[in-house]
DNA sequence: CCGTTTTTGCAAGTGACTTGCATGTGGGGG
DNA sequence: CCCCCACATGCAAGTCACTTGCAAAAACGG
């Protein structure tokens, strides 16, 4: 995997501090996380506006992408494959959501069979979020 | 099917003007509409707060519910027997985000099969988003 | 028809970004 | 190695989509 820096020169972004900082923290993070999670990750304090603008330059280079989760939105880390197929061929990205710890992470390696509908629409990409407990959460629950 | 306000009294709404006039907007536009699509579609100019308290109250009713689509978000009416289910007993809904047309549709009698993954999460409900073509573009495009 | 409880309209407020602009800085060219 | 300038940053102000406070108006049960 590549290094913050080396990752920032390929996306032919200029290195600063914030953008290190912020895409580091972004890769330490594990799940998607708010502007505000972010905020709080970072140990300088860089200007707000700053951050959204270094959130969009990600954004658009595709080191993170955007996770739509309850209306409001949270940010994740390099799109390191995490894209899936229905058997049907049709891409999609699938999320989960969980409800204990409020946590959203992208699931990777997920496959799921074909939809069946009566409709003649045709399906180019699939959004999928899923609403439970993740990992972590589920194992605590069985320890008590 | 219940009239406007037939529906209204069901849930304990007091009836008024603009709920019925939203809710007759809501039930003929077969797709899920913004706040300002439905002010397009109301003859009397509602207050936009009044018409966000409207729109409030018909959700906390479970009279329409709220659509996620790309950020920005849409609304759409009665919650008619569209939840679906995939084999695995996971209860789910799905929504049509047309890519020609801009609309979003809300599907129903959808089927799917099991979702297989690694992890060892716990899904309780299930949203899915799918672009592409609805049937109207579909049909159109074909016609060309 | 009356009184109470909701609802409405207006205006002001909030939260999450975005934008304008002057200052500061990374990094390729010399 | 330094210089220059396109690009980035910080600050303040602006925008957009809602939400809230409050007084006036409308519903509905009696």
């Amino acid at each position: 995997m590549n290094s913050p820096e080396t990752l920032l020169r390929d996306k032919k972004l200029r290195v600063t501090q914030v953008r290190l900082d912020a895409l580091k923290a972004f890769m330490d993070a594990g799940f998607a996380i708010s502007i505000f999670d972010l905020m709080d990750r970072l140990e300088n304090n860089y200007d707000e506006a700053t951050l959204y603008r270094t959130i969009n330059s990600f954004s658009d280079k595709d080191i993170i992408h955007t996770v739509p989760a309850d209306g409001k939105t949270a940010y994740y880390a390099l799109n390191n494959g995490n894209t899936n197929v229905t058997t049907a061929d049709i891409p999609a990205h699938a999320h989960l959501k969980c409800r204990d710890c409020g946590h959203t992470y992208c699931l990777k390696n997920i496959k799921f069979g074909d939809i069946e509908t009566e409709g003649n629409f045709k399906a180019e990409f699939i959004d999928i979020v899923i609403y439970g407990s993740c990992e972590v959460c589920c194992t605590k629950s069985e320890e008590k």
